[in-house]
RNA sequence: GGCGGCGUACCCAAGCGGCUAAGGGAGAGGUCUGCAAAACCUUUAUGCGCCGGUUCGAAUCCGGCCGCCGCCUCCA
């Protein structure tokens, strides 16, 4: 396998330090707000990771962190009037109702910063000792001149910084780019005692901590955001390998941004989408298999033009697999021996080009390429009304890759009739299922009567609902219409 | 200013030196159908921002130019 590593700018075969076993330790979410997109792409391309992982035989300890203390929790709560541990709470809880919708498993262990408190000040102490860290008033800063490989994974040369350009700098600071370890706190904020006075833990002493508490003080993987890479991971670089002496991470694995209108989605621009704005238009798969469906080291332009597309592709998916579940059924064979050789063919390579391509980091745009060659040369095959033995063991074995490939990728969980259940809910069909079935019950008496001026009529009447109708080997099935609009 | 990335058909997108430039959407024509829908077939880049160069061979490597974006602040 290779994959892409920041710190070495190119690919590289993936060694682990281990046989056969992968540490990752992947940066969570700070939780004071709903997610957005940008999150989702975050959480789902490590999902993917971490699951290709798995099945390619690698035992994965997967670890996530949330950032449950920092200013902007502190900020959030006071707004709001609350408690910031209840902020934290809250939105930890919703973290997981987003994630879980999307099919974003759950970390082996799920650390959290005021849980690690401790050992935060342990770090922080023995940076002091070594002669890394200062502090100043009750705050504990880095001094970056101190460790001469500072900025080898953002590629930063520290002199030619621009310190204070768009933020001021705070005197105290030896050099402007020093950071926080631990911060003073007033007397109105949460706060821990420490050999400095009370305060909390500046943010990237908790991944420096709870890495080394759970995987160690080298491990396999870590990853986040490109937006993490500076200056976030490279502080924990400096804080962990001053320390240790040893690599922190051997790949450094980021994606790239979700952009609107050509510019980086995020808080400050205001320009995001939460996670459940998106969800209350478009299946949760929609969403997963759009940010998918570009490699994940690339930008994603985000646009309703191209969920739609997507809702269209996963719609082509159930379609088929209704249309092959049907064809199982279906008794009798056909008078001379199918022609399997196209089918055969591609189901017979599949499996080599799936691994190939995702071997190759991770490229999951051509994994559902993939799966969608198989998903075309089905229905070719199906079209033939090829019946047979040897055809329902091939068709059998198409499906189980598609079903294998979706599994690692996290998509099509559904089944054709709980893929049309959902669109219900998200076209808000003004119909119910028993409505459905009894206008498709006076239709076919009406065809049966050869009365196509009633049949049609009910068919149209049931597309200005949203509703779909298709006759197909002597049976009707419905279908929502996916550009139905209320 | 420093560092990095991107520009592939009407839209999205893969491709990282050598098979007919994946896949999805959209358009046009066709097969099937009572008519539709779905599905399938054909079709839409002798071409990969522009100009040079390296090479037997380049979308892929090198140089220049144009355009866009990211990081250098908290940020997935």
């Amino acid at each position: 396998m290779r994959v892409y590593n920041t710190i070495s700018a190119q690919k590289e075969d993936l060694i682990p330090i281990k046989d056969k076993h992968i540490n990752m330790y992947v940066c969570g979410v700070t939780v004071y707000d709903y997610c957005h997109v940008g999150h989702a792409r975050s959480a789902i391309v490590f999902d993917v990771i971490r699951r290709y992982l798995s099945y390619r035989g690698y035992d994965v300890k997967f670890i996530r962190n949330f950032t449950d203390i920092d200013d902007k929790i502190i900020n959030r709560a006071n707004e709001l009037g609350i408690g910031w541990d209840e902020l934290s709470k809250k939105y930890t809880s919703e973290f997981y109702h987003d994630m879980d919708l999307l099919g974003v498993g759950r970390g082996d262990i799920e650390p959290k910063a005021t849980e690690h408190i401790s050992e935060m000040i342990e770090i922080i102490a023995q940076l002091i000792e070594s002669g890394y860290a200062y502090s100043v008033d009750g705050d504990v800063f880095y001094e970056i001149e101190k460790f001469k490989d500072y900025g080898k994974l953002s590629k930063k040369d520290i002199s030619k910084l621009e310190a204070g350009s768009r933020v001021n700098v705070d005197k105290r600071k030896r050099n402007p780019f020093d950071f926080s370890l631990w911060k003073s706190s007033k007397p109105s904020e949460p706060s821990w005692e420490s050999p400095w006075g009370q305060g909390r833990p500046g943010w990237h002493t908790e991944c420096s901590a709870m890495s080394k508490k759970y995987l160690g003080e080298t491990f396999d993987i870590h990853g986040g955001g490109a937006d993490l890479i500076f200056p976030h991971h490279e502080n924990e670089i400096a804080q962990s390998e001053a320390l240790s002496g040893k690599t922190l991470a051997n790949y450094w694995i980021h994606n790239g941004f979700i952009t609107i209108d050509k510019e980086k989605m995020s808080k400050s621009l205001g320009n995001f989408f939460t996670i459940r704005d998106i969800l209350r238009l478009y299946d949760p798969e929609v969403l997963r298999l759009f940010l998918i469906s570009t490699h994940y080291r690339s930008p994603i332009e985000f646009s309703e033009d191209q969920l739609r597309d997507v809702e269209i592709s996963v719609d082509r998916y159930y379609s088929t697999m209704l249309r092959v579940e049907e064809f199982l059924t279906l008794k009798g064979h056909a008078k001379k021996e199918p022609d399997l050789s196209s089918l055969q063919k591609i189901v017979s390579s599949a499996i080599n080009r799936f691994t190939e391509v995702m071997d190759d980091d991770f490229n999951t745009a051509q994994g559902v390429g993939i799966i969608f060659e198989l998903i075309r040369e089905i229905n070719r095959f199906l079209d033939t009304k090829q019946k047979g033995s040897s055809a329902d063991v091939l068709i059998k074995q198409a499906m189980s890759l598609i079903r294998q490939f979706s599994d690692i990728l996290g998509i099509f969980t559904k089944t054709p009739d709980t893929w049309q259940i959902s669109l219900m809910k998200t076209k808000v069909i003004p119909l119910k299922e028993s409505d459905i079935a009894e206008l498709i019950e006076n239709r076919n008496t009406a065809r049966a009567g050869k009365d196509y001026a009633a049949s049609d009529k009910i068919r149209a009447d049931l597309d200005k609902m949203g509703i779909i109708l298709e006759d197909r080997m002597g049976k009707t099935t419905w279908k929502v219409k996916l550009n139905y609009k209320v």
